[in-house]
DNA sequence: GCGACAACGACAATGATTGTCAAAAACGCA
DNA sequence: TGCGTTTTTGACAATCATTGTCGTTGTCGC
């Protein structure tokens, strides 16, 4: 359904989507943008920014956003899951939740919510990064 | 711990204060701001800003990051809890997940994280709003 | 009442994100 | 393969919430 989008495929969504796809950890689009660049990719800001929008519309990135900052990018496992991110680090566990999902979606069924979404982060200090 | 703060009762903190006391849902601070100035109080924007940010960080109010938008704040409940807030009209219902918490903090045990936070909205269409 | 010091506030600065629009590239089709 | 249409690009300007600055003002302890 709703096939009327016809992206095309051009060689600056390929470079940002092959760069997410080597990238471990978030990244900021300006991030990503100056790695492009050291890899002498000519991909401008705007479109880094654009092509980001994009994927994350398709669901093929994940998209947080951190208390007081820029939002961070990264390429994630299918389905829905969530994000246990370090403070100090970054470092990112994905977890998933069934329980929490049915939750969720039981809580706002009770008050009359339909269409139902949800966001969940968890921050912690990790292993490494604890005295 | 760390008492030299010293928070001086102000004219403007009692206004904010008092103002977020008789609101309802979550307003923005230029929103709080320009009531302010409605009913005759002369408080600076930055101030509303930075009272905002001190009773936030004071545990007095809730604040929520909406996607694209600015950041809202409500007098809330007191304890923790989250928000089931509806896409639409913004009507917001307060509901605490003892479940989930429990969730998380196990969750983040396991991976050996410590010091866990966590911030959950859910996101629907309410009643009035669904057609 | 007085002095020290936090809080205020008008304004400037910041900085991520979005809008603009002419030029370039990609795709469908012959 | 060549051509026209339509999307995409990207340099730059614009937006706009939020934060920094710093001289002034008001509070609080004494």
């Amino acid at each position: 359904m709703s096939e009327g989008t016809a992206v095309r495929n051009t060689r600056q969504r390929s470079a940002v989507s092959a760069l997410l796809a080597e990238m471990e950890g978030f990244h900021s689009a300006q991030d990503l943008h100056a790695m492009l660049r050291e890899r002498g990719e000519r991909v401008g800001l705007t479109t880094v920014y654009r092509t980001l929008q994009g994927l994350a519309d398709a669901g093929e990135i994940d998209v947080m956003r951190p208390p007081g900052g820029e939002h961070l990018y990264r390429r994630c496992s299918e389905g829905h899951h969530h994000h246990l991110v370090c403070r100090a680090c970054g470092r990112t566990v994905e977890v998933a939740g069934p329980a929490v999902e049915t939750w969720a979606d039981r809580v706002a069924a009770q008050h009359g919510y339909t269409d139902v979404s949800h966001t969940l982060e968890i921050f912690g200090t990790c292993p490494t990064c604890t005295p």
